[in-house]
This record gives C-alpha cells, structure tokens and sequence, in this order.
DNA sequence: ATAATTGCAAACACTTTGCACCTGT
DNA sequence: ACAGGTGCAAAGTGTTTGCAATTAT
C-alpha cells in the first residue's frame, strides 16, 4: 500500500481518507481539517511529508487546487474505465495520459452544448508533449 | 496596448519585456531580475499589478512555472491561426470544425497547468459527429 | 487639480525544515 | 535498540496589501 518503510497509524489514516476520496482533489488543509474533525487529526508536516512521498512512489498525483494557490492530492486509480474520457499520448515518448479529471468531461459538455459536436473518445488522442519530456520536471 | 487608465513608464517598461519574451513563460522574479539588470528596475508590486491587470484584459495569460510554486506570465498572441487553437472533425461526413472559442482556449492552459501536458494543436484532432449528422440542431 | 500608480515594507498563505520526542520493526 | 516517523514551531517563498509619495491626465 505504501513505499514507505514504517506502516504507521498517520499514514493509514491519511492512506484512508484518500482512498475514499478518491475522485476528489484534496488540499491538506482539507485533509488536515477532515481528519481533525473526524477525531484522527494528522500534523501538516506529516501531511505533506507523506503525500509528497506518495507522489514519489506514484501512488499519488499533486495537481494545483481551485484557488490556484494550494496543490491538490488525488489518489491514482489503477483501473479505469477509458471509453469515459479523452486521452493525450506524447509526442516525444509515446506515453499514453488518461484525462478523467471533472474539468475534462465538462468540455465534453461544452463542445456538445455550444458546438453541436459529440465527441468520440476512443477515436480521438489529444498529442503533445508531456512533462517529463518538456523538460520541466514534474512528479 | 494597456487597458488601464494612466500610461506609466512602467507599464511600458513591462510591456516592452513581455512582447520582446512573448514565446516565454516568465515568472515575476525573472521578469524583475531582468529590469533591474536593463537598469530600469520596475518593484514588484507593480509587476504583480500591472501583470494581473494584463491576464484580467486578456491580454495575458498566467500559468504555473516550472518550478511548479511559482506563477508564469506570457502575453497573448492575437493572430488567429490554426496552430492556436484544436479542430474536430465529423466521422461521417468529414467536415473538419475550428475551436477558436475563449473556453477551448482555457481547455488547453488547464491541460498544462493541472495535467502539465503541452498540446500541439497542429497534430490533435478530436472526432466525432457534428450537427449536420446528428440531427441534434442547435444555436 | 486630482485620480491613478508606484514602491516599500508589512502582512499573508502555503509549504518546508530543524529538532526533540515517539513508534514500528 | 534504533532507524524511521511525528508534530510543533520557526523559517522559507511567492504573492498581496496598506499607505505615503509620485505621476499622468
């Protein structure tokens, strides 16, 4: 479940809240809140120590949150349904990207809705280049 | 050029950079370090400022850096050309439609900001079925 | 004249780090 | 026993804000 050496009670804990929230992104000040109320509180410092790790290991995914400021956490699911959304393969690596996030299936809305245009997921791949490729560092 | 009401030497000053740099993404610090050292040195506040009022006109956009903590800014290029925006095209009768729309646009910077994927609108071509074909009508 | 803008410094918000104590193996 | 983990509080970093001085109109 996780890379890390210790299984201790903070990381089951937060392991725990991830995995049911698992279609949520999550900031730690929501988690930290979540956790606090439900009577299991974890430090910030924990908190981030162990999401960055599950980053690390690849078990998790840190995107930017809503108010553009806080990273957001999400659990990565291994399973996933790929008719229900787009994919974006690299033009560099050939890596193949699943975009399954709330955002992305509300442009499909948008493009039926304003553009009269249903989209074909299975037949459509979205190319261009991918973090690690860019150069730009990343998870 | 500027949508604000005064026209100041730092506003230009700024603007001038931007357009020199309009192929890259540069972050305040960057863009304040490279002032100073052009000896004309603008505070950051004001960067900050006049850059947020530049993305709030349009005029600009904002997206996270490389150093993933830090906000990129880069100006919009107004031109209208097919390598700025994505295109779709009907399975059934061929027809191939261009998204030039604002929200598409802002489909492309939440794909590199939150899934740090650089599209290369030239390649992608989303399928599907447009109107004509669906029957669906529509504004 | 006067309303907008500048720039410093202080305030903010999110994240990281140092360190003494605690816990899993 | 002891390497790894925790959590507090302090430090860091990028961004925003209050305000007096300055500038554009």
């Amino acid at each position: 479940m996780q890379r890390s050496t210790y299984n201790t009670r903070q990381k089951q804990i937060i392991y725990d809240f991830l995995l049911k929230n698992k279609e949520r992104l999550l900031t730690c000040e929501e988690i930290a809140d979540c956790l606090k109320a439900s009577g299991t509180p974890v430090g910030k410092a924990t908190l981030y120590r162990y999401l960055d790790s599950l980053v690390c290991s690849g078990d998790a995914r840190k995107l930017t949150a809503e108010d553009k400021k806080s990273a957001a956490y999400q659990l990565l699911d291994k399973e996933m349904n790929c008719s229900s959304h787009l994919h974006m393969k690299c033009n560099c690596c050939g890596e193949l990207y699943h975009l399954g996030c709330e955002f992305m299936h509300s442009v499909g809305e948008h493009i039926l809705n304003h553009h009269q245009f249903e989209i074909d997921n299975s037949k459509t791949v979205i190319y261009g280049v991918c973090k690690n490729c860019s150069g730009k560092g990343g998870i």
